[in-house]
DNA sequence: CGAATCCTTGACAAGATTCAACTCGGGTGG
DNA sequence: CCACCCGAGTTGAATCTTGTCAAGGATTCG
């Protein structure tokens, strides 16, 4: 099993609204990332907290013969790097051409001291990172490809979604070789999953970077092990 | 794939020394637990947060049919519930008979509003728990059996080191199962691979619940994924 | 003792990986 | 302009690790 690097050009999606912790925190320090490009790499002195403004980002670990763990992908709005240890426990790198904003860890640390409403904001996104990474041990070592596939879809559909009506037609920015890193998979047993779930009427591939979800609740029995 | 339920009967350990956080919650209310039992069930409204005591618990997710994942195990000293949504994320059972404290949510909020080196603590935890679940991500997903038992043994043993010369010879409190529930893999499993560490002399097995480090280094190769 | 539970071991099956070939689409350069 | 190349994705066949099913051994506790 090896893990290799994927670089894509792909369109970007919009700059979302400021959030309650951009408000608090400043606009930061604007930075632009090629698709590809390393932002951050596990072990290295945690220098800056970020926000995702336009794109999307892999967050990952890596073993010494270049395995590789995805731990998260993030897209526009959403935050990394902001509570840490001195180290970065993960390196970070652009799906697609991205653009950033930076927080000096130094000001980050002042800030949450010096403002409460800052700190309670920094716990909540702990926690739904601490939740998000327990549904993700769970996929990990009890799911089957089919039902994690199904389960990443799912997940993904609710999270463009944003509170509205999950979508229907999916958007992938990410290659499948990091669905693969994310789910515990081989790029070829995703593929072949998607053909499967495919050829049971669960989803439509109008191409490789899009999925059609036309049985969700058949998707849901299947994320949840009912199937 | 079934996970059963794990009880055990064991000696205790002793209680530890009073954390900064004790000291800004108070001793809460006390809570024997028998092994086996239930302290908190996944869905639930989240009503209290814990700490061990004495004794040890394991917090899990479960799915439909009954497959686990253990999320963590936790000793005296440790805290979970602490932070969180409404309802509990996970189940909780203590593996032996253990000791809790408990302090109720209204109270942890309202201090952790009040008291801002309360506030930081606790996203302190936070952090340590999110690094450990990244760490678990990277097991479950990208290890082999053989690198899951390694890398396991060796976090326990750090663990109990506590700071100090990490130990040779490890007590464990959890079964078989819940070793198995914790790697992502099955009871066989987990008894196969040790056979094999033990043929290969990397450990001994001078009871099931006793393990003997032998060849540390080789180990840690094993475990990073250099064997 | 005997029953129950946990752990270990064996034989076999299955799901996922590996290795390899092939398709598809986009970009490049002759 | 079009042939070519390259990377991503898909598919196939063989292999292998891990899971499943089954049986036997060990330990504990009544």
């Amino acid at each position: 099993m090896r893990a290799v690097l994927a670089i894509r050009a792909q369109p970007v999606e919009p700059v979302r609204q400021p959030s309650e912790i951009e408000t608090l925190l400043g606009v930061g320090i604007a930075q632009d990332s090629a698709a590809g490009q390393t932002i951050v790499v596990e072990g290295e002195p945690r220098s800056h907290g970020f926000r995702v403004l336009r794109g999307a980002v892999r967050l990952f670990k890596g073993l010494a013969d270049g395995r590789r763990q995805v731990i998260e992908f993030l897209v526009a709005g959403e935050y990394f790097g902001l509570v840490g240890a001195a180290q970065y426990a993960y390196s970070v790198e652009a799906i697609v051409a991205s653009k950033l904003a930076r927080y000096p860890c130094a000001k980050l640390d002042a800030a949450a001291r010096d403002n409460p409403p800052l700190a309670e904001r920094l716990l909540e996104l702990a926690r739904t990172d601490l939740e998000r990474a327990h549904a993700q041990m769970l996929l990990l070592g009890r799911k089957s490809a089919e039902e994690k596939i199904a389960s990443f879809l799912l997940a993904l559909a609710r999270r463009q979604a944003d509170g509205a009506e999950p979508v229907r037609v999916l958007k992938l920015p990410m290659s499948r070789q990091d669905m693969a890193d994310y789910l515990g998979l081989t790029i070829e047993t995703v593929s072949r999953t998607l053909t499967r779930l495919r050829q049971d009427g669960l989803i439509a591939l109008p191409s490789p970077q899009q999925i059609m979800l036309q049985r969700w609740s058949m998707l849901e029995a299947l994320a949840e092990g009912a199937g």
